[in-house]
DNA sequence: GTTTAGTTTGTTATATCATAACAGGTCAAG
DNA sequence: CTTGACCTGTTATGATATAACAAACTAAAC
């Protein structure tokens, strides 16, 4: 297995960081550490991580910005895989199945999952100038969540927590 | 000026409930209060309440619950308006600008503010047995979002949280 | 009361996002 | 090596949303 395949590492500085979306990282590292990862988790799934589908997660894995659907069948197309819309959407809808890749309802829009296997119900953050999406941590936003919905006695299955603003870097240049 | 136009009366079972999505309570009274607030917002903004505006407000308060731009213009057309789309979407947009009306990114629909000119940036709780929408209070849930957005540098600028899941009323049939 | 500038509405046309349904191909289990 | 499940490709269509322009309305200035 060659060394960029190396699975994910938390002593690696890359690796611990709690989100990389916004800061200077090895990018080479970062998303075939995932994609390696991904790799096992569907595997262990029994579930076929087919060409169509690793060439998508390849695709949303290249920068950490959301792809709409039809940006990634452009992608697919030039690969010589099919055009037709079904063909993105259906391994899109796969590797959400997988916990591999992310839907934001704000951007009709799709984002490698950057921690995969890793049990997480995130907040995304999603730069509006540079488009950059990390994912939060949300434990203590859903704790909250949980509780304000309780008051009114509904419970919660899925919720969907997606901020827009600016990233550190944006922030600084503005 | 007519009693059902009573405006908000805090003192009132009905209007100083949290939230009435998914109690019984007197819709009339609910949404005529709404209505009535609504145009007095509008007036103090300086913007216009034409028919159509209203027309849509009203069609959004006959329920607690999401309605695509569709089904609004739909019922647009039937009352005489334009039938294409730009119609509904423009007073959708003024109703959203105006903070009368909330969008769901979820469901690509929209829904009445149920607290206009209460200050509030509230987290939605959808059921999806009966489809009704409630608005929850969620200033603990953004300041603990505001809190994970800072440990990595990210400045909220805005926020939906949109949770779907059992009202209290589904959760007891079911 | 008329003019005028800005806003709102209506319409045509088109862009963008998403899925149903079916045919053919692939793969692993038996 | 067949069978059944699943995956891919395709056609067709549905659902959501906006650009651009013309006509009507409104409010304010004169």
């Amino acid at each position: 297995m060659p060394d960029h395949y190396a699975i994910h590492d938390p002593s690696c500085t890359a690796c611990a960081a709690p989100d990389l979306a916004f800061a200077a990282h090895d990018h080479g590292h970062c998303s075939a550490d995932v994609l390696a990862r991904a790799e096992v988790l569907a595997q262990a799934a029994g579930a076929r991580f087919t060409p169509v589908r690793r060439r998508v997660l390849e695709i949303l894995l290249e920068e950490h910005r959301a792809l709409g659907a039809y940006d990634v069948l452009q992608r697919l197309a030039a690969d010589g895989f099919g055009n037709q819309p079904p063909v993105a959407y259906r391994a899109l809808e796969f590797l959400v199945e997988q916990g591999l890749a992310h839907r934001l309802d704000r951007l009709n829009a799709f984002v490698a999952c950057m921690h995969p296997g890793e049990a997480h119900a995130p907040a995304f953050l999603i730069c509006r100038v540079c488009k950059a999406v990390a994912e939060a941590p949300a434990d203590p936003v859903r704790t909250a969540l949980n509780a304000a919905a309780a008051t009114v006695g509904f419970a919660i299955e899925r919720a969907s927590i997606e901020a827009s603003g600016l990233c550190p870097q944006c922030k600084a240049t503005a």
